[in-house]
DNA sequence: CCTTGACCCTCACGTTACGGGAGGCCCTAT
DNA sequence: ATAGGGCCTCCCGTAACGTGAGGGTCAAGG
């Protein structure tokens, strides 16, 4: 009964140094020794490692993780829901600094550059500290979010379609004024783009200017969307693009 | 002209020590310096710093950062790209976190305990050296990347129609064994999305399993695709996803 | 002109989270 | 009984800075 460090190590893709020092510093003692003094480690012990991996995975230092995990008001599910909300910022601040590199292309590409905040401001870190103190206050966005998700998973077929034919009206349209040789950017097209842009607010999520310059050059850049637009009409996928950008500059 | 170290280290949020360090190790050395020693950080230095920070956030070593940057075939675009490509992995990890979190919540709610692998198999690590080691090979990829990037564009609208209907016909033919109740995971279902696969691997970019793996997960959590999917067939996304999981555990 | 406070410089040692041996016991299998 | 793993305890090394110590620099104000 109870898994030698090698075990363990291979079960948890942990090293058998990092066990030792996590012994060492009294981050996680084994259950006990054999008589020839191997190290012993328990289910308790492979619990308390798995919460150990998930905090270390998000950034903190060991001897917080040590002061987290022997807390006694703090049991397995309030570790495991501080967890959620911690790598759920972390999503989002992925995303943010995936938008950032995008729009750094888009710079590129027009030859343009941004001004520096714009350049730095997502840089700035993942401090776990900050995330700690702050995770109280953010719970109630969370749950905002979580009901948006949960809301998109009772859609009915018949929301679907409506959903489907809303976006195709908007397509349509746009192939026509594509057609028309209506230049992407103007007035009448950033309409249609921004009637595109609404229709993922209503029925998804707050669809920013910033986040729409993003879907426009996916349509672009990845084929799986390519496809769908350009076998309505070739050109349309960069067509849309460039209504939604010219959308966006125009609402600066 | 040019900007001393605080002004830096404010603007980037980089503590001078950082900076000062970036200099002894040669990783960010100031273009100049004034006559009483001061460091100068010029715009091209700020450009540099920037995908510093950038490869930094992903959690590679300075020392390969450096090797990244002064490599002179790569440039400006290519390391956006691929810090890009090195954030979407990210996301796509952090999500499967996020699920295991979700999975332990769920498990101790029902009293129930999962196995040993399914606790561990996500927090086994973000190590970007693999990245590192990987992006060769996918450098590889991303030439045959961008050449397939250069032969859709040369895709007529006939092929973009005969595209679209190849991969209409696999999802009718989803769409009709979910209608029959045949399991995600039987071989038949899981040959359609193997179908699935080759029809991207053939027009688009060579799509291995764990690619694939992705674009399901994907069809699930992002609307814009379920929309496509769910408008065809309620509960059709997900099985799309679990299809192509069990074709991808398949093949191992 | 001179001081004062904010900023800059260069050592240089401290810290965190392990990696990587060295030297030596333990245990199972042939 | 001897060979092969696996385990133990030191112990030194490394990466990416933090944190002073000791000392010039510079613009504003008395």
């Amino acid at each position: 009964m109870g898994h030698t460090v090698g075990e363990v190590a291979r079960l948890t893709g942990v090293t058998v140094r990092a066990l030792h020092h996590y012994d060492e510093i009294g981050l996680l003692a084994p259950g006990g020794r054999t008589a020839a003094g191997y190290r012993r480690y328990a289910a308790a012990d492979l619990d308390r490692l798995q919460h150990i991996l998930a905090y270390r995975a998000l950034g903190f230092p060991l001897d917080q993780i040590t002061a987290l995990l022997d807390d006694p008001a703090a049991d397995m599910l309030s570790h495991l829901r501080r967890q959620h909300q911690l790598l759920s910022e972390r999503q989002d601040h992925t995303r943010r600094m995936l938008t950032a590199v995008e729009r750094m292309m888009e710079a590129h590409q027009m030859g343009s550059a941004l001004t520096q905040e714009e350049r730095f401001e997502v840089w700035g870190e993942f401090n776990p500290e900050d995330h700690v103190e702050e995770a109280e206050q953010r719970w109630g966005d969370s749950d905002a979010y979580r009901q948006s998700q949960a809301r998109a998973k009772r859609y009915s077929k018949e929301d679907w379609l409506t959903i489907k034919r809303e976006g195709e009206a908007t397509t349509r349209a746009l192939a026509a004024a594509m057609a028309a040789g209506t230049p992407a950017t103007s007035p009448a097209v950033m309409d249609l783009a921004e009637e595109h842009r609404q229709h993922i607010s209503r029925w998804f999520y707050d669809c920013t200017h910033e986040i729409h310059r993003g879907l426009g050059q996916m349509y672009v850049d990845d084929p799986r969307f390519t496809a769908t637009y350009e076998g309505i009409a070739p050109g349309l996928a960069v067509y849309l693009r460039d209504a939604i950008e010219a959308n966006a500059d125009r609402d600066e």
